[in-house]
RNA sequence: GCCACCUUAGCUCAGUUGGUUAGAGCGGCUGUUUUGUAAACAGUAGGUCGUCGGUUCGAAUCCGACAGGUGGCUCCA
């Protein structure tokens, strides 16, 4: 068995464990599923009326020591299926019963469903299962194919993490059973760093640092998943819209812009309205007219196009807006940037011909992937090529031709630049499929930031044209774009990635300077080195409070400031300076000292060339 | 929305099994000090303990509802 064999059944033969203890603490409790997932394993389980808590951890945890310290042996052994669904019906145990019979019917759907591959005799596409796999461990017995280690006492660190609601087989309209969630590794050295790591991560948690560095915040009055941002956060939007606009120029993008609201027949058209009626913020006017709050730009763009007749010689037409929108998401699912209710996007719509879609895919690809090496994501990410679930045609509009061409096409794209995307089936947008690149939290979430959606449905259903070369009228393509995706999780990732300390170009505050004391000669010449600065379009300010030099470099560093500059007598005498480079940042020459305008000329170029090294 | 948990000063947190006027550090303000590369000193002001209701002689502490948040599930144009 291979090192990674051996942790997976160790894992999983944990999940076991943690059954058999809840099993003693809670005779009556019944079981789901208990797969093994990223560093360790999780059990499903239904206690009725009683529920887990974490303060049950430590019990639980004892009586899995307990388990672990009899070494019972892990017992294989078969039963036909029928048998096997009698063991469910007798000893109570509902959801196997449930997953037996559909093993019996035909396995394929539960092998699906369960993602770790809990029930392995299946495989997809085979027919009904005669025989399953029970594994039995003291007096806990489960269905399960394994594998697992050869006794309980075979397994090495673990940790109960959290308890947490998840619907029976992922639906939300089955049951809501308790998942227990614990880490594991083969030794405690691996756990601790794990931990460790863990609480590493949290320091770098948006939320925290967004509070610490004076970003966002939330207000019970504005309502939640609504940020508001300080000055210091919305220099990280007006960068990033700046660096998007410079983009935008290099291909021939054109900015446009459309209200934050429109009537709900918008939205109708475009289909939008009927499937997620639910998120839809709605707007009712004095004048019986029912508007909403926009949940996309790309109706609106539709309605520019559509102002005037476009001939085949205009496209493409790259449409793109920096723009506020709004969706009425459940209260439960909102997390600091990450899910909000008003969140801008950098919402764009390429109108072409079907010839021009790979070209202008292409272009995308390698918009994303220019922006995201330069702030230093690109490899962070993987690629999902999303396509329709074909069990589940009503759930997309369009023909199903053109979903054909659109998937190829985009795949061709994924191809040609190497992106290893991964096809996800049912993960398409109601009008096409797509290309969504994601990225991970400082926690491991992952999250959607760029996209590239192809989109043969909405131009029809607004009837939208060009003319062509023989003057007949024809349907554009149109692609939806984003590049950063949402600001608001572009900025979240942001903040993780870099901890707060952000490259130059984006610090909210680039420079600061240091006054030795309040004398009149000190303030002076500061307030003149910050004009200078501020001239030059450095982000700038002057600490001179009445505290000990120490401590404002302590504020400055806290606050992550990249440049610090103590200005004092010898300053003044010398015309020179030396700045103070924040603890991360790479210094060629320490202690350098630099007549203040080079110094000057050297960070406000730095921050206009917007990378991510220092150049001092 | 669903399940579990959390909510004490601007921030980070103490607050013994319900028992007088709820504490600390940081931050703020005032004063002293005029400072040379990660925390000068002193004083002082901040809290109906998230909100509302209940139990009790007595509630920050127990119960309920609501609000906000955290971890998941579901959803994510």
């Amino acid at each position: 068995m291979s090192q990674q064999d051996q942790l997976h059944a160790m894992r999983h033969s944990l999940a076991h464990i943690t059954a058999t203890a809840v099993q003693h603490l809670w005779p009556h409790a019944k079981f789901g599923v208990g797969p093994v997932v990223e560093n360790g394993f999780y059990y499903d389980i239904d206690l009725g009326d009683a529920k887990i808590s974490e303060e049950d951890f430590e019990r639980i945890e004892a009586e899995m020591r307990k388990v672990i310290e009899q070494n019972q042996i892990f017992e294989r052994f078969e039963k036909p299926v029928d048998e096997a669904i009698a063991w469910a019906k007798e000893s109570n145990q509902p959801y196997k019963e449930e997953l037996l019979n559909d093993l019996k019917r035909a396995g394929t759907t539960v092998a699906k469903d369960l993602d770790a591959g809990e029930l392995g005799t299946i495989t997809e596409g085979e027919a009904a299962v005669e025989n399953v796999s029970f594994y039995k461990n003291g007096n806990f017995t489960d269905l399960c194919r394994g594998p697992h280690v050869e006794s309980t006492g075979k397994v090495g660190a673990f940790k109960l993490m959290r308890i947490a609601g998840a619907y029976w087989r992922g639906n939300e309209k089955n049951p809501q059973m308790q998942r227990l969630y614990g880490v594991a590794f083969a030794t405690e050295k691996e756990l601790r760093q794990h931990l460790n790591m863990l609480e590493e991560a949290k320091k770098r948690d948006h939320r925290k640092l967004g509070q610490e560095l004076d970003l966002f915040t939330f207000s019970d009055l504005v309502g939640p998943g609504l940020p508001l941002y300080t000055p210091r956060g919305t220099v990280l939007i007006e960068e990033l819209k700046n660096a998007l606009r410079e983009i935008s120029r290099q291909y021939d993008m054109q900015l446009v812009s459309s209200p934050h609201i429109a009537k709900i027949d918008l939205y109708e058209t475009s289909g939008h309205a009927g499937k997620f009626a639910g998120e839809l913020f709605h707007v009712q006017s004095h004048y019986d007219q029912e508007f909403v709050m926009k949940p996309v730009s790309c109706p609106h763009h539709t309605q520019i196009y559509a102002a005037r007749p476009r001939s085949y010689r205009d496209l493409p037409l790259r449409y793109i807006e920096q723009t506020m929108q709004y969706r009425d998401e459940k209260p439960g699912q909102l997390v600091g940037l990450q899910r909000t209710r008003g969140f801008t996007v950098d919402d764009g719509h390429t109108f072409c011909r079907v010839d021009q879609i790979k070209q202008e895919a292409s272009m995308l690809v390698e918009v994303v992937r220019d922006f995201y090496e330069n702030v230093g994501f690109w490899g962070k990410h993987w690629v999902s090529l999303s396509v329709r679930d074909p069990k589940s045609p009503e759930n997309y509009i369009g023909i199903p031709e053109d979903w054909d061409a659109a998937e190829r096409m985009l795949k061709e794209v994924a191809e040609d630049y190497k992106l290893d995307a991964k096809r996800m089936e049912g993960e398409a947008a109601i009008y096409g499929p797509k290309l969504d690149f994601m990225f991970q939290d400082a926690l491991g979430r992952e999250t959607q930031l760029a996209t590239i959606q192809l989109d043969f449905a909405m131009p029809k259903r607004f009837e939208l044209t060009y003319t062509d070369e023989k003057g007949e009228q024809q349907s554009p393509v149109m692609i939806h774009r984003a590049i950063l995706g949402s600001f608001e999780r572009f900025i979240m990732l942001l903040i993780e990635h870099f901890a707060g300390k952000f490259p130059v170009w984006l610090a909210p505050e680039q420079v600061r300077l240091l006054t030795v004391n309040q004398e009149e000669n000190t303030v002076e010449f500061a307030s003149k080195v910050l004009e200078q600065a501020k001239e030059l379009g450095i982000r700038v300010t002057v600490d001179n409070d009445n505290e000990s030099v120490g401590k404002k470099i302590r504020n400055a560093e806290l606050m992550k400031v990249p440049y610090t500059v103590v200005i004092g007598e010898k300053e003044i005498e010398s015309g020179k300076v030396v700045p103070r480079v924040r603890s991360d940042m790479e210094v060629q020459k320490p202690h350098e000292s630099y007549d203040i305008e080079n110094f000057l000329k050297t960070v406000a170029n730095e921050a206009k060339s917007r990378v991510s090294k220092t150049s001092l």
